[in-house]
DNA sequence: TAACAACATGGTATCGATACCACATCATCT
DNA sequence: AGATGATGTGGTATCGATACCATGTTGTTA
């Protein structure tokens, strides 16, 4: 393979120019600038960033550690990441965790020895493991979607207990006194969030917490029809359902359908997480929708921001607001059926 | 950060052994193996994989470039590789392109600047530019899922041609005279061969292959969705669609159910690749089912073998059978309708 | 016109690991 | 006993790029 040398003593230069040139970093007049460019050309040189970094102290790669690529919202996510970073010269790769802490700890040591200079991590779990591990390792961390214990990280998240306060309090101005929530993982953030804002609407209305069933599974649709499943069999049974997240809320249409339940009509349904339009038949459920995009977009720009300082500064806490998108799926006032 | 030399000098041993333990290479006694495997804890040793990887040019990652990080397809084939590369002790990064022939050369270009060993190429289309971008910067290439013009390279696909024949012959004994093929872009070698299977088997039933209607688009539900809506405007109308993947025939299902149409009664519909039973309401959907699994499993151990090969070898070129699933969604014999 | 900044280019050391070679020691075999 | 090969350990050069420092030229300003 041809090296920075060879393009060097081929154009005549010396090959820190050659290094200037194709970097875009010090001066080069414009006649060395075409001679090593021409150089370059026929050579077919590819510069070797293992060899650059290692002497850079900086890999120009980051890593979004996510755990579920298959679901749109982290498709978007990740949309959202590539677009800054690459905007800043960067280049991503992606790590998909399935919510195993295992493989997220793989992934993390992974990253950390080929140098990554920094991880927007969505933690499979609310302890700072990870994050400990990367910042002792002097890689930079953002951690998004999910909130972690710790104070010394920047973190980007949804305010997913007002979402779920938002969308409950609607159930109940619809009359209804019973309801389920299909949860993900407590151990999560947005779940446990979620759980309180739940709580917090229901209390507020007056209504009895204890009574209302709340299950805790994970964020797929196997999950979601499987609890759905068995909040059907309960009596009484719930009139309404809140779904989790988008997964979830797949399952539980699913789970509906074979029950031979139609909703509204037989069952108000809704959920987190709006599902883009190619996914759905047709965009009918409620939900609180997350500006996912941006969301992930501001995470990295604080990342590479503390890339670029010079200096330490404070740990930043940035939460996005969620929007109550109100369609058929959470049905209209009980009493108007009656 | 702390380097094999700051871990060698605690151990009190040579570098070079370190790496010998790390390593699991060479000799090392009992007792100098403990010491330094204790010292490596005790600091948190994190070996820079970038100094490994120049010096012994060989970096152990693996690139699978696809097209649709999206597609169950490509999931399930992503999973494939994964597993078999990191048996071998291999890295895996993931590169999506969106069918985007630009998107993938500059992928191509970060993995060669990264020094990746080795790529699993999903190509965009039927030329094969990439694989020799890649072939002449010593990096070891397998073609999978389309097959491209090149002779020296590895390929592994599925038999698309035969699938589709045997789809089409299945409509065909059904009693359809009028079928629509709904298909990927036509310089992409599935959608070609799939094109072909399907005149091939009208053919040999002796049915007019230019009276039938053809439309290539792209692998996804939009367009999957638009294509049905062209047919259906069309007179006379099909009375069976073939969709060219699973992507495109969600799209067929969402443009049916908007217009109104029962599937099989009203339009009877076939497709490539099954979907993951966790996408659909119920398994329904008549399907040419692809070993997606086996097929990326087996690719990434052409590439591994190759790697570790002292000398050059034929290139292979292996094609996979595809399955014939007959479910719900291809309908009964039109006579028994009449 | 002296002084200084901006422009332009090169020499050399170095990043952190491994390849390659060298050299002991020890057991085993004729 | 000497040869042979497996075992065990280290010294030094090197991978390909960039950091850092040095040096010369040109233009600009007081």
């Amino acid at each position: 393979m041809t090296t920075i040398h060879d393009v060097a003593r081929r154009a005549g230069v010396a090959s820190i120019t050659v290094s200037r040139v194709i970097n875009n970093s010090g001066y080069a007049s414009e006649d060395i600038r075409q001679r090593v460019l021409a150089a370059v050309k026929e050579m077919g040189y590819v510069p070797n960033r293992l060899a650059g970094s290692l002497r850079s102290k900086r890999s120009k790669v980051l890593a979004l550690v996510m755990t579920d690529i298959t679901n749109p919202f982290f498709t978007v996510a990740a949309r959202g990441v590539e677009d800054v970073a690459s905007r800043a010269g960067y280049t991503v790769i992606f790590c998909n965790t399935d919510e195993d802490k295992q493989k997220e700890q793989n992934y993390i040591q992974v990253l950390m020895q080929n140098q990554v200079d920094g991880v927007v991590l969505v933690p499979s779990g609310s302890d700072s493991e990870s994050v400990e591990t990367l910042q002792q390792n002097g890689v930079q961390v953002v951690v998004v979607d999910r909130h972690v214990s710790s104070q010394k990280v920047d973190q980007v998240r949804c305010d997913s207990l007002n979402g779920a306060y938002e969308l409950t309090k609607l159930l109940i101005s619809l009359g209804h006194t019973h309801i389920a929530l299909l949860n993900g993982p407590q151990n999560v953030s947005t779940a446990a969030d979620r759980f309180t804002g739940f709580n917090r609407a229901l209390a507020d209305a007056g209504l009895d917490t204890a009574s209302q069933s709340v299950i805790f599974g994970a964020f797929t649709r196997a999950s979601g029809a499987e609890m759905a499943r068995q909040v059907l069999e309960m009596t009484p049974r719930p009139s309404a359902l809140f779904a989790g997240n988008n997964f979830i809320a797949l399952g539980v249409l699913r789970a509906l359908e074979d029950a031979r339940l139609r909703v509204p009509e037989d069952m108000a349904v809704v959920t987190f997480d709006d599902l883009p339009e190619s996914l759905v038949i047709s965009p009918f459920l409620t939900v609180a929708a997350q500006p996912v995009y941006e969301m992930a977009a501001r995470a990295t720009e604080l990342l590479i921001e503390r890339l670029a300082a010079t200096q330490v500064y404070d740990f930043q806490d940035i939460v996005f607001p969620t929007t109550l998108i109100v369609r058929k799926s959470s049905g209209v006032k009980i009493e108007t059926l009656k």
